[in-house]
DNA sequence: ATAATTGCAAATTTTTTGCAGGTTC
DNA sequence: GAACCTGCAAAAAATTTGCAATTAT
C-alpha cells in the first residue's frame, strides 16, 4: 500500500488538468464515485453525490461526461436493456452483465479465448454475447 | 431463387403469427423496411412507411418493437455514438460499425479467430472492441 | 366475439442548450 | 483576467402510457 502507483491512480485532479479539464470539485467527486462504483449511471452519481453539492445539477454531470469522454479519461457503456453506464478508462477490457440484475463484472482476456471458459470461471451462465467493433470504414478513409 | 426457404423467410404475417403477434399491415411494413435496411432506427422506419400509412404513429412503432423483441423476431443494437438501430433476429453475428458515417455490416466469424483479420479483410480500420457478454450471474442464480 | 392493435394526445424520461454568475489556472 | 465551469431554467429529444375506435383471428 501506499505505492506512487496506487496514488497516482486517485490523483483525479492531476489526471484532470493533464487531459486540459478543470480540477473542479464537482467533476473530482464524479470520478471518484465511478471509481468507487465501477459502472454507474448518471442518475446514480447524481445520488451519490447531490449530498456534497446541495445545489448540483444533472446537467452538469452530462456536460462532464461528454467532456471527459471527449478527452477519453471515461468510458460511455451501452448495455442492452440498462440504462447507460459510465466508467473510468482503464486498459482494454469487456464486461459480462447480469440480464437480471444489471451487475457488470470487468473481465480481461484475450477475445481469442474461449469466451465459454470465462464465463464459467465466474459461476456466470451465458446467455448472450455482444461483440460490435468499430473503426473507420473502406468508404470513409 | 424461388427456394422454399427463401420464400419463408420473408413471410412476415406467418412469422408474426407464430410468435403470437397479429399480422397487421404496419407490422409487416416494419418487418419488411427492416429486412431491406439491414440496421435501421425507429426515426428511419417512421420516414420509409409514413408514406404507406399516413395515420402511423411513432408510438406504434416504439409499441411494436417492443413486442417484436419480446418474442424476439428482433433485436436492439446499442451502438456507441448512434442512436438505437433494431435488425430482424438472424443467426447469431456480430457488427462491424464505421465510427464515421455510421454504417454497419455484419461480420459472421467465431469469436475466437483473429479480430484483425476479419476488420482487415473489409479494408476497416479497427479503432475500439465492444464485447459485453450477459446471461444469469452467480448471484442471481 | 374476443383479444389485440392502432393512433392520438398527453405524460414521462432523458439529454441538451443558453446564459449569468462564480471558479480555476 | 481569460477561459472555463456551474446551476438554473427552458427546450429539445426520446420513449411510454391511457384510452377509444378499429382490426385480426
Amino acid at each position: 500500500m501506499g505505492t506512487a502507483s496506487e496514488l497516482i491512480m486517485y490523483d483525479y485532479p492531476t489526471l484532470l488538468r493533464e487531459h486540459h479539464l478543470k480540477a473542479t470539485p464537482q467533476r473530482t467527486a464524479i470520478l471518484q464515485v465511478m471509481a468507487h462504483e465501477g459502472h454507474i449511471s448518471i442518475e446514480m452519481i447524481y445520488e451519490k453525490i447531490k449530498g456534497l453539492f446541495p445545489s448540483l445539477s444533472l446537467a452538469t454531470i452530462y456536460k462532464n461526461m461528454i467532456a471527459m469522454q471527449e478527452q477519453g479519461i471515461v468510458k460511455e457503456l451501452k448495455i442492452a436493456g440498462f440504462k447507460n453506464r459510465y466508467e473510468i478508462q482503464k486498459q482494454p477490457h469487456h464486461h459480462m452483465v447480469c440480464q437480471k440484475c444489471g451487475s457488470i463484472v470487468d473481465v480481461e482476456f484475450d477475445v481469442a479465448q474461449a469466451l465459454e471458459g470465462v464465463s464459467k470461471s465466474h459461476g456466470f451462465e451465458l446467455k448472450q454475447i455482444d461483440l460490435s467493433i468499430s473503426g473507420i470504414c473502406d468508404k470513409c478513409r
